[in-house]
DNA sequence: GGCACGTTTCGGCGGCCGCCGAAACGTGCG
DNA sequence: CGCACGTTTCGGCGGCCGCCGAAACGTGCC
């Protein structure tokens, strides 16, 4: 439990913001989440792994995300399996990530080929970001799929864009079709929601990109190519460097 | 500056996410964060005396945020007035104060008081929260204002009642114009966006609301009960409570 | 049943960081 | 000009917390 008094929900409880930025001012566990942010689920070792700690550590900073909400988790066998709890919980990491200042780049060979392959290209939580989410985003715009006067918000053209490319949409959901989100490698918009979502996940289930890694980082394939030019217009720079 | 080596622009940056949750994982620093949330300019010694530390320990924290960017200052005379450093900074920190577990009521007849008066009414950086912002965004659904399919937008009707109201909304932004906060008084959302901050600006300008003690907390006047109840129909128990 | 492996618990170490008080600095006011 | 007051700097204290390794636990596999 946390170092304040056991929570409660009665009237006058007040948000303990220190409690839950303390659960990410922790290198370590903040690499957890960012890593979560592929909205995959991770066994703990891998994690440990990931992080470069042992795997005891790793073991109680889970405990501790757990039981404050933010990672859920299943067991499976001798498998301790975590993700992010829900899509406000992948909002929030996103949106800290975005405000939050930038760390040196990575040394070593491979760190650094993971991080640029990460600039190019990377799913953030369930849409596209990195240079490709945020030409996506503006060949959309160009497109008139999208209109960001007062906001951002989906155009009657958008609406049959999508179902033309087979991209569903949820129906009649609380959650807004175009959010935009903050780039933390591009320092501009991209675009999240549902319209966000139905795009990335439509890409992935089509074939139009793949998770080389397995991890956040996406690449483009040879018909993924043809589509986002043609259909959508994203400029063929964009497309090669994010390509194989 | 912070634990990390010198935060870099370059290629292959990556968000320092502990970084920012350390800035925040302080109890003192969190009680400045929230405090400023009411947009106004706090001097350093109001915010020590508010968070119950020695104005030196003030000093330090209020260098750590200010250099961080989170808050912006101005040095006036032998004050340092300090403020919040921008709206999306009050966005995240609401986000986040959402997203924190509860702690406990506080102690002391005063305090009590003002978190009651929280409780029932405040304002959210630019916006109405509380019982009575919460009361405000379920009026304006009714009146059908606010549409909350695929997201919360501002319909026809509610363009031409904010007009008739006398509150205008900012021209082409890139803002939203109605934006979901979570209360987290009340657990559900009540209006933020271009839309909730016309709506309560122009509250305050008109007189229909008051801030009693010069915190975030605000009261209803008697002017404000009959236009709230009047056109937007806001039930009378919470202007009742929320009031005088 | 026994081994391997992923995970967990626990003790102990080390470092970081928030706190204060004392003293100094600078500004505004009388 | 000198005092009062808001603020800052610095040293030092204390506590918290993240880390590891060793040992134990439980599961799956041979």
């Amino acid at each position: 439990m946390l170092t304040t008094t056991r929570p409660t929900t009665g009237e006058g409880a007040q948000p303990d913001l220190a409690a839950l930025a303390s659960l990410l001012a922790d290198r370590t566990r903040a690499a957890f989440c960012t890593a979560l942010l592929d909205g995959r689920a991770w066994t703990a070792g891998e994690l440990a792994r990931h992080a470069g700690v042992a795997p005891s550590t790793a073991s109680e900073h889970l405990t501790a995300l757990v039981e404050a909400g933010l990672l859920a988790e299943v067991r499976q066998g001798r498998h301790r399996y975590v993700r992010l709890a829900s899509r406000e919980t992948a909002e929030l990491i996103e949106a800290m990530s975005a405000a939050a200042p930038k760390a040196a780049p990575p040394r070593g060979l491979r760190a650094v080929h993971r991080s640029n392959a990460l600039a190019r290209g990377r799913t953030c939580y369930d849409h596209l970001a990195g240079a490709l989410g945020v030409a996506v985003a503006d060949a959309v715009t160009r497109q008139g799929w999208i209109a960001w006067e007062d906001g951002p918000s989906l155009t009657a053209e958008g609406r049959t864009g999508l179902a033309a490319l087979g991209a569903e949409l949820p129906a009649r959901t609380r959650r807004p079709l175009v959010r935009s989100c903050l780039d933390w490698t591009e320092r501009r918009p991209h675009v999240a929601g549902a319209v966000g979502a139905a795009l990335c996940s439509r890409a992935l289930e089509a074939g139009w990109l793949v998770r080389p890694g397995g991890g956040r980082a996406v690449r483009v394939t040879a018909e993924g190519r043809t589509v986002l030019a043609g259909t959508l217009g994203v400029p063929d720079e964009v497309l090669e460097s994010a390509g194989a």
